[in-house]
DNA sequence: TCTCGGTTTGATAACGCTAACATCCGAACG
DNA sequence: CGTTCGGATGTTAGCGTTATCAAACCGAGA
């Protein structure tokens, strides 16, 4: 076993990248052995171990995951689906979930669906391409070749960010982490009918398109008519959110509905954007108009007034998420019902005070 | 050549995914064709390739692309490390990369540094075990393995949002977009002083260990020193950016420094925070103090008062980066030398007027 | 009819790695 | 002292794809 072999002729292909061969050729061992003792070192003797990682580091060898996916049928990648990363609600998922999973080795590849189904279809069909090991994706409405394709691919999904409940929405795929937005709006409106509001708005984007802003507002107009109070007034918008949205969903509201007491706003950006513009204008908020966002981003707090606003366990949801996934990698995990990561109203300034405590949902 | 060809008998083995050589069976073809008449259409006969792509549709068939990239050399990971998500600047970036690289077949690979070089040194091997055909860097600084290990994958690199200045900065690895901090600094300072300020702060967090930070501040120190002011008013924090850590950024500053009369922060996100402090504590704005913030984020134009701070190119940036890549990737781009995307000082209402009009940097 | 370029198709051998099985070796045992 | 056993190491055969070269085909010109 000389420990240098002779270099071979060179076939007129470029000398190239570093492969376990050359390392286990340096380390005078017998290839698989370098394999093994980079991948289970408990089955290779101190000696050679020592040896193979020596000749590794040497060399500045970097495994070749495609290869070795290929080769064990493994796959070490793991697609996550955000709507879109301008909302900090979905960087703070994925924060949670980088939290445990490259620890396990898991790569981690993003895609952003604006919303569509069409595009997310596209990203499942690339992202199948690179053997993932499970997905995760933004909600519980897929197109029907996105729910063909990975049914199909027998791989872990989970779902983030709805709760699939019976008679509400469809089925969850596989795993399912989140929290009811129809429960989301009946709660707002609970919450500012008992501020004593009675001309309660919603105001959003996508209302029509995004199936957890239809599911809200169903929630908030069913909420609405139990308490006698009226239901049509909405301000929607097709355009993302914006600050910039969020004044003109607020100048429309105010112009179309003069007799408006409250609006709930369909995430905090939007929120903010009718808070400023009611500083402009003089709206005095929570005397002449009360204002709520959704999903207390940092700005929510920090603004004058401060934001009244429903918190969601972002980052542990993206937490959970991967506890559940890498459980269910192992195969410890089978049945496994949609879990409810709850939601809480935070009152701070833009809204009065209820006479009634606010609703929490653990 | 019979359709289909008998099931051959399983060998214990699960069967498992649809491969190229299914896709050639159903289309009674041999597997080099059908992958001819996936990837090079123009090569193979009209008959064969609607066969081929009929019995690929048929299947759902998806191509392996760990496998197609072993077997080609190829490979279409594009991995990009950024140093956070939470700066809406990077995201926006990410927004330009993509609009350009995946319809070019890329993928792209997420990573985030938290600016630390050792954990961009640890995604950076990581992601040339993905077989990238180029890598994306945030800035020009890098650990002394990480520039070991890109020159060794000679594949091309781009680093962005700084710019490469002989004597200033260390040497761009290959193709370099971005703008210079120190010059961001300076025209910060004569921007400010041109305004009639006198006592001028900067803050920031990280002030020393982000390199793009240092030298932001050095920029600004020498042009206070140059212009006789005091060059001293420096507040710093190692926490994250955040609205909190903006405002206690100002309180500190303010109770160290009664006399201050300006603050240039690191980013809008800082700015907005201590500007919601100012309102809390009843400091006017510009009157008592001026405020600028830096990167022109959409919440900055949207504040009462607006606020003044630099715009940096974001989206062109990615945009050009991703189309200097695809130039540098078809051979097509040889000596580029770096691209200075320029900055420009947005005045809004956190400043008074300048006596002199705004520098701008094309 | 036969040969000649050109195009289309097919067979084979990698790509870098690991699963699965084969081999080897020393220790423990009868 | 053989036998047996079990852990350490080596050998072989793929994983799914594409590069490469060989074979087949197809009309055109001799």
């Amino acid at each position: 076993m000389s420990r240098v072999a002779a270099e071979k002729p060179i076939t007129g292909r470029k000398r190239q990248r570093v492969t376990i061969t050359d390392v286990a050729r340096l380390a005078g061992v017998a290839t698989m052995t370098a394999s093994r003792a980079l991948n289970r070192p408990e089955m290779v003797s101190e000696e050679l171990k020592g040896r193979v990682l020596h000749a590794a580091a040497e060399l500045d060898y970097i495994p070749d995951r495609a290869a070795g996916g290929l080769a064990s049928g493994a796959g070490l990648a793991l697609p996550v689906l955000v709507p879109t990363l301008h909302h900090s609600v979905y960087v703070q998922i994925l924060e949670g979930l980088e939290e445990r999973l490259p620890g396990a080795g898991y790569q981690l590849l993003l895609g952003s669906t604006d919303y569509s189904q069409e595009k997310e279809e596209r990203l499942v069909e690339v992202f199948l391409g690179w053997r993932p090991s499970a997905v995760v994706l933004s909600g519980l409405d897929h197109s029907e070749r996105t729910v063909r394709l990975l049914r199909a691919s027998g791989i872990p999904v989970v779902e983030i960010m709805d709760l699939a409940v019976a008679g509400e929405t469809g089925q969850p795929l596989d795993l399912n982490i989140g929290f009811s937005h129809a429960q989301v709006g009946g709660a707002v409106v609970e919450y500012l009918a008992a501020c004593g509001y009675r001309q309660i708005a919603y105001a959003g984007t996508l209302t029509e398109i995004d199936p957890r802003s239809v599911r809200r507002i169903r929630g908030f107009q069913s909420a609405l008519k139990r308490l006698g109070l009226p239901h049509h007034l909405i301000g929607r918008s097709d355009l993302p959110s914006s600050l910039a949205v969020g004044r003109d969903l607020l100048s429309g509201l105010l112009s179309a509905h003069p007799k408006l007491d409250a609006v709930f706003f369909a995430n905090d950006e939007l929120a903010a954007g009718a808070l400023f513009e009611c500083l402009r204008r003089g709206v005095r908020v929570p005397e002449d108009l009360a204002i709520m966002g959704f999903s207390d981003e940092e700005i929510a707090s920090h603004l004058y007034p401060a934001l009244t606003t429903v918190r969601i366990p972002r980052h542990e949801m993206g937490r959970l998420a991967a506890d559940l996934l890498l459980a269910r990698l192992s195969g410890s995990l089978n049945g496994q019902p949609p879990i409810d990561v709850g939601f809480e109203i935070m009152q701070r300034q833009t809204t009065r005070t209820p006479s009634l405590p606010a609703q929490e949902k653990p």
